[in-house]
Order: structure tokens, then C-alpha cells, then sequence
DNA sequence: CTGAAAGCGCTTACAG
DNA sequence: CTGAAAGCGCTTACAG
């Protein structure tokens, strides 16, 4: 079994990899020789396998045409590299990473920063990463900081980037500042935390139209205004959902009714719900996400407040879940998996291209899915 | 700002950084004679910053003393490391982690199996691999193989294997047997996917426990029988649950009914739920999660059958979501987190102990959460 | 199309 | 407690 990806030949052979990795010391005279220098001279670890030059004497080349098969770069003869494909599957050999890195540069690494990696939109945007990554050759090495404002993001990103990764994907970053990263000027970087948009290449999903899709569905539907529980006091995403949606009201030349406070979870917006519910001029909500408005469904319930039918309500993300809550959740969609494959094309752009334009934007588009959360207002309560 | 981490000193001074970093080339004698020799003489690559000579001869001492103080090893009188600890902060100076690697034959890297990671238990368990990885001094790369039963898997943990990572946590492996992960019998593995449960040191959830607490709840509510939704068919957990179900019900001399077939997703949960509730028997449902559970629960509503009033319905998993569902979710909570923490304990331990026991295991307790979808059977359909 | 030699930046025994 | 030298396994120009 040999397996090509992106130039590097991964030759497997697992099967009889054990025989060969115990066939090691004095397998034939050169490797004695080396043996007994080894031995009685400067301190050597223990190999791990078969090297290039154990590949190299088994094909009868040299080590840089194994070297060049293992690449997959340069010309060599079908013949050799026929050869030297032969030998290394047979010796189960498999490039030394660490050898390559350090004489090239280059680990072949993204390193990926995310805050809580069990939320949503992280996780599933890591995913998209990981595909993506593994897709074009790279490996993908994962740093989760709860506390991104403070040292403990200097500290993660420092060991990562200092000579360890390629390219670093921020999936989420928090509070932390582009001055707070202070990331390195020559490091490939791109960022789907909208707070960095601007600073870094990004690839985000079109919030603005979605939230404006949200805000025109439920007016559409004849409600006179639209309430709004927002995500958490410190996030930019949350913000930009705020002033999006106080901006298509205005345009309808409705005031915007003072957002209420909630966050990202289930419970903040059950805590928005138990105080929007005793309003009944509250018709319509649009919450910061799905679980915020799952919460605030729950809320609307126990306080007898039928949704849609006295209340509509809709969400954000596109939660699979969300489709068999009572009622199934009207929601704006975001692909974030998408988001998650567009950063890593933003980060091989990088590295080909040797700059970073901080300007450069992936929008991924949103979309409105329409379900049985959102119907017109209670007669008497339409415009 | 210094930060010490498991022996390992890493020197920020980020803000000084880039001007040491561009003060390169012709820095001293020694640097610009080895410059020149390079530069006619063999391939050279761009310095990624100082080296541990630069240390060196800034502090005084030699190449040997800087990797000391650096690795936070052996005897260095104090005074000594203060003046290179100095030097290392002054130069930005960080190891280099491919030749620490490659002489060491160490990355301090784990790595980690999943399929797919924005499932709630893969993905709860990667973040305490994380926490814990990080805590230990270690980094995390990540491979997510959707078809872990294909020749994918070894394609990748092949090329982690090799030379790059010094433990590898198996988070899930779906349909991969241990045969056909075929891993090296010297790598360290911690798993916690139980179809690998006796083969590799394993952390998981008491499962077993769990669904008995789950039907032994129901039972004692004075249900009749217990009804089960199944996980996916090829899932061993899913199995467990299933065998675990069926003889907590044979315990009190009832014949289980025909298990349901499921999935993970609450669209599973739904389909199941449609069929269940066409059987006026049917009474109580212990559902193979969280998800599963939710989707049976719409099913149910959309069927008329009140919940908990005509059926009771049990999840697993602990989602955060559950509690604030219509009615709140009775379940069982398992900590991924900890599961997750766990098995980097597992592969540290291997580490030091330079063995791997297939039969160690810790388990993670399981807890029952008793909320509104359980209550007694309706009138006559007690026992 | 192929090979001989240098060197990437560390750590490891060893000697003092 | 400290230093000089070897070498980990590759890749990179360079020469043929």
C-alpha cells in the first residue's frame, strides 16, 4: 500500500514493519561501523526505524534521490523511483519528521487557537479545519485558552509559533487584542473571531445579512417590532448582531426596544425569557443563537406564553437540534465547517504568496430557514 | 516575563523580539564566519531567530549551559542560570523544537484520534485533552478520519506514529478494530472509545452504571417496562447500552421489548418516536442520548402523547441544552472532560513507565439528573 | 538524472 | 557545576 499525499510518500507496509524495525543493528557493515563509533563515542538515542540511508543502500542510490522520491520533487527515473518506492515499502521507512523540520524549516503544522473548543461554532468550525488540513498535507495542532486576555495566550501562542507551526487559525480568541497577540510579523495567520477581522485574513459568515434575513422575516410577518436577546457583553460577534439588527429596524423607521442582555447559553436565554414574557407587547424575538433561543422557548412555556402564537421566535446557527425543538426553531444558518476549510485556504495562500493582508475577507454566505418558531403577530398586535 | 512549564522555560520579551530578531547576520565574529562559510558552502535556511550559541555567548558560558537552564535539568549553580536566563530574555530566545526533537526523539506531542469532532462527547473530550495536555507541558495535534474503518486511519495515525508524537489518545475509531489500527507496539495509547475498552489503557464513563440507574429509575417510578431507543449499529456503545438495558430489565423477571433502532441525532430520536408512539404500551423510553432523546420527545408531542404525563423519557450524555427542553430532560450525565484529562494521565504514565497495559482502565462515574420528562405511569399502567 | 558533503540547532554521554 | 565534541536524519545547493 504507498499513499501520495501532497508530494510526500507515505509508504506503509505495517504489516512487516515489526520484522524490519528489529532487523537494526549490524544489518550490514556500514551500519556496524556506525555502531561501534556510536557506542564508544557521543551520546545516540535510539532509532526509531529505518533511515533514508538504510532506504538508499536496500534501492542502491544515494540518499538524495531517496530523499527526493520521499519529496516527490525533482526528476528522477521512473525506473529509480520505482526502486526506491519498492525499498522503502519494504523497510517500512517513513520520513523523521523532526529531521525534515529542522533542515527545511517547515513541520508542515497549522497550529489552531480556540477557547472552548465544545462550543458549536468552534468545534465545528475545527472540523472544517481539520479536513481541509489534512486534504492539502498539513497536520493540525490544537491550542484551547479559556482566559485569551490574559499571558496565558502569549504563552500558547509563543510555543506554537516560534518555529513549531506553519500558520495559526484563530477560531476564537476571546477578549485578547491584535496588540494583546502580538503575533510575529512573518507568520501566516487567519481568523474566523470577528473581533480580529481587519487585522488578520479572515473567513467569517455573513452576519450582517443574516441577522438582517432574521429581523426582515419576523417584520415580514407583520410584527410591529423585534426584541432582541443578545450574546455576551464581550463578544465583538455579539456586538456586530446588536447593531445590525437596531440598524434594519431603523430603517423601517421602527426604535429598537432595548436589547436584553444574554449570552451564548441555554440558560441566559431562559433568564431573557422569564423577563420578556411578563411584556405583552413582546411579539417577536430574535435571539444571539440557537440555545439562547431554545431557552427562552422553555421560559415563554412556563410562563403560558404560546411560540409562535403569541410569541415568535428566532435563532441563530443552525443547530441540528434545533430543527425538533417544540416548536422546530426558525433559525439563520452558518456554515461553519465551510468557514473552518476557508481559513486554511487563506493560510497555504499565505505561505505560497509570503505576505498577510489583513484586509483580505472569505464571507461565507447565511441563510434563513424557515420553520414553526415564527408566524404572524396575535391579531390585534400587527402593524 | 518568564514562564516555566513542566521544566521548560519559555522566555517571551515579545515586545523586544523583532529588533533582536532582524540584528542577525555579521552579529559577532563567530556568526559572520560561519555566515560566509555557509553561504559559499552548503544549504542554509533563514534563521528562525537566536540560537542557543547566541545564549551562550551572551551569558558567558557555554552551548550545554543554556540547553540546562532551557530544559530546566541538571545542576546549574543559580547565579549562572540568572545570567542566562537573562540572556535568553534579552535575544527572544526560544528552542528550537525540530532539533530539540530530533536529538531528543521527543516532541512532546500527543496526538488524538477523533471522527467527528463537533459531536458533544468527542468534542467535550478533546478540551479536557487539552486542559490537561497543556497543563502537563504538552502540545496536541489533532486527526479527525470520518471512516476510521477504511485505510484512512492508518494513513494517518501512521504519519503521526512515525517519529512525531509520543502518546496517541484515541477519542473515537468508530468501526476500526484493534487490528486494523494496527498500531505500534511501542507507542503509549490511552483510549476512550469502548470497543477498544480491553486492548489499550482506556478512560470512559461507567456506562454500565448509568443505564441501569436509567431503567432502575423508570422501573421505580412503577413503569411496567422499559423501552429503548438504540445508538448507531456499529457503535460498541451503543451495544453496551443495549446488553446493559435488556439485563437490568431480566433482573426484575421482564422480558425486554424489541430495542428500537436509533442513531445518535435527534432526527433518529424522532423516527423512533413516531413508531413508539403508535403502541399505547408503551410507557417509558430510555433513549440512547441526549439528542435521541429530544427528537422522540417532539414525536411524541407531535402524537399527542404527553410527556412525562402518558410517557417518561430518559437521555444520556448530560447535555447543557436538555435541561431547558420541553419538558426538561431526565438523563444520565457522564464528564467527557474527565474522561478526557484521564487519558493524558494514562499516556504520561506510559510515558514513565515505558509500558502499555491494555487492561488498565478508569472509569468515570455516571450520575442520574432526574428532571421533568420522568414521572409514574398513567393510572392502570402501573404494576 | 544522480551523488558527496555540509549543516539545520539541539542533547547526550563523557571528562574535567 | 561546566565544557568540547559527536551526531540525531534529513535537505540543500553544487558539481557532475
Amino acid at each position: 500500500m504507498r499513499v501520495q499525499i501532497n508530494g510526500d510518500v507515505d509508504t506503509h507496509g505495517l504489516s512487516r514493519r515489526p520484522a524490519t524495525s528489529r532487523a537494526r543493528p549490524g544489518k550490514d557493515s556500514t551500519r556496524t561501523a556506525r555502531d561501534i563509533v556510536s557506542s564508544m563515542g557521543a551520546g545516540r538515542i535510539g532509532r526509531q526505524g529505518p533511515s533514508i540511508d538504510d532506504v538508499a543502500r536496500l534501492a542502491g542510490v544515494s540518499g538524495q534521490t531517496v530523499s527526493r522520491v520521499s519529496r516527490g520533487s525533482g526528476k528522477v527515473r521512473p525506473a529509480t523511483r520505482e526502486r526506491v518506492l519498492r525499498a522503502m515499502e519494504q523497510l517500512g521507512y517513513a520520513p523523521n519528521r523532526a529531521a525534515r523540520a529542522l533542515r527545511s524549516g517547515s513541520f508542515n503544522l497549522i497550529g489552531v487557537l480556540t477557547q472552548q473548543i465544545q462550543r458549536t461554532g468552534e468545534s465545528r468550525t475545527t472540523s472544517g479545519v481539520l479536513d481541509a488540513a489534512s486534504r492539502l498535507g498539513y497536520g493540525v495542532t490544537l491550542v484551547q485558552v479559556a482566559h485569551p486576555e490574559t499571558d496565558e495566550v502569549r504563552t500558547a501562542v509563543y510555543r506554537l509559533s516560534h518555529q513549531a507551526i506553519d500558520g495559526l487559525i484563530i477560531v476564537q480568541a476571546g477578549k485578547a487584542s491584535y496588540e494583546h497577540l502580538a503575533l510575529p510579523a512573518g507568520l501566516p495567520v487567519a481568523s474566523s473571531d470577528s473581533a480580529l477581522t481587519g487585522y488578520y485574513p479572515s473567513a467569517s459568515a455573513d452576519q450582517v445579512h443574516g441577522v438582517r434575513a432574521a429581523v426582515g422575516h419576523l417584520l415580514a410577518l407583520g410584527h410591529r417590532t423585534v426584541h432582541h436577546v443578545t450574546g455576551p457583553a464581550d463578544s465583538q460577534s455579539a456586538a456586530t448582531r446588536i447593531s445590525a439588527w437596531s440598524r434594519r429596524l431603523e430603517e423601517e423607521g421602527i426604535a429598537p426596544p432595548a436589547p436584553v442582555p444574554g449570552g451564548w447559553e441555554a440558560a441566559d436565554g431562559y433568564r431573557a425569557g422569564l423577563e420578556l414574557a411578563q411584556d405583552p407587547q413582546v411579539s417577536a424575538v430574535f435571539c444571539a443563537n440557537d440555545e439562547v433561543a431554545l431557552g427562552l422557548i422553555r421560559a415563554m412555556h412556563e410562563r403560558g406564553r404560546r411560540v409562535p402564537g403569541d410569541v415568535s421566535v428566532i435563532g441563530f446557527d443552525g443547530l441540528p437540534l434545533a430543527e425538533y425543538a417544540f416548536p422546530p426553531l426558525t433559525t439563520i444558518r452558518q456554515d461553519f465547517h465551510r468557514a473552518g476549510s476557508a481559513m486554511v485556504e487563506l493560510i497555504v495562500e499565505q505561505i505560497a504568496g509570503k505576505s498577510r493582508d489583513g484586509t483580505r475577507r472569505i464571507v461565507i454566505p447565511t441563510e434563513l430557514i424557515e420553520r414553526g418558531s415564527t408566524a404572524p403577530p396575535p391579531a390585534g398586535q400587527g402593524r
